[in-house]
DNA sequence: TATTGTTATACTCTATAACTATA
DNA sequence: TATAGTTATAGAGTATAACAATA
């Protein structure tokens, strides 16, 4: 992890992390585009929640996963790449190495047997739990930054983004 | 493009886009998570951009890489690899790429022979200058989402964050 | 014909480690 | 010894297209 850390940021008036010493870099139009400071926002906050976790396996992508799995018990594959905004094809191999951790449960439906019905484990719900833990440790550390008055307010603008530019 | 693009939000109370007719999927959690929506948001934000560029190679770490060395004329590979928090060995190729079409120069430095200098191309600058436009168009629509009043607020704790949580 | 999920394949991005050429 | 950049290699994530099973 060495070499790719090297994304830190140690003031504000150096925020790509120009190393000590060395002239701060410029960072002209960037400076002022929200999709640029989103960019590194979401970066920094995958790496953080990663580094809180530990298990590589299991990124914000496969948290997610497995929350959208526990909150829509049954949901089918499907569904939950529409749900997760990939194409079926790429949860493949994502469900499997769940499955095989012993943390996902497909079964097949008896009324329509094309689709499987996804289902966590009692594992499943243990390291669910675990790692909604850390996300809520995690989250509540972004909380702190934003400040508690100004999050409801933020959650609104970023989800107001997401919803209106797709 | 068919499959991939099902992450379609249309409206606020379905934010991760379950098709027309089917059951609303439940968030849980994640809902009040500030990190999974920085995700939602800045992926739209990426394909939002990508979509207006149309250029596949351009995407916004290129226009990035572009933008930085325009704005840091001679910047060496190194220093451009730590501004942009990427490992070195990741810029070889891209870089690899933009001077192949001719958008950028590497030259040797004349003191430091181990070091390239880069600087644009008058077509490098010409693209640019196109990019640049493209993304203020592109982010000039996330201000209107976000409220032209709110942007200054809104950039600061997406800087916040990016500087704190390293 | 259409849909669910899998497979084959490919491309991008990222990282680490070992290498070279310099310093 | 240390640094700048390259190469070799690997892994994750994503996508498209074709396919089998089922509807």
């Amino acid at each position: 992890m060495a070499g790719g850390k090297a994304a830190r940021a140690p003031r504000e008036d150096n925020p790509t992390g120009a190393a000590r010493g060395e002239p701060p870099v410029r960072l002209g139009p960037l400076a002022d585009f929200i999709g640029f400071h989103l960019r590194l926002a979401q970066e920094a906050s995958f790496r953080a929640f990663a580094q809180r976790v530990g298990d590589p396996k299991l990124k914000p992508s496969r948290f997610a996963m497995l929350t959208l799995i526990h909150e829509n018990p049954g949901i089918t594959q499907t569904a939950l790449s529409r749900a997760s905004g990939r194409d079926k094809s790429t949860l493949t191999a994502a469900l499997d190495d769940l499955v095989q951790r012993g943390l996902v449960l497909r079964e097949k439906d008896a009324g329509d047997r094309r689709s499987y019905r996804l289902h966590l484990t009692a594992k499943g719900r243990r390291v669910l739990a675990r790692l909604t833990e850390k996300a809520r440790e995690h989250d509540l550390k972004l909380d702190r930054i934003v400040g508690p008055d100004r999050k409801r307010e933020f959650l609104r603008l970023l989800a107001r983004i997401a919803t209106e530019l797709e």
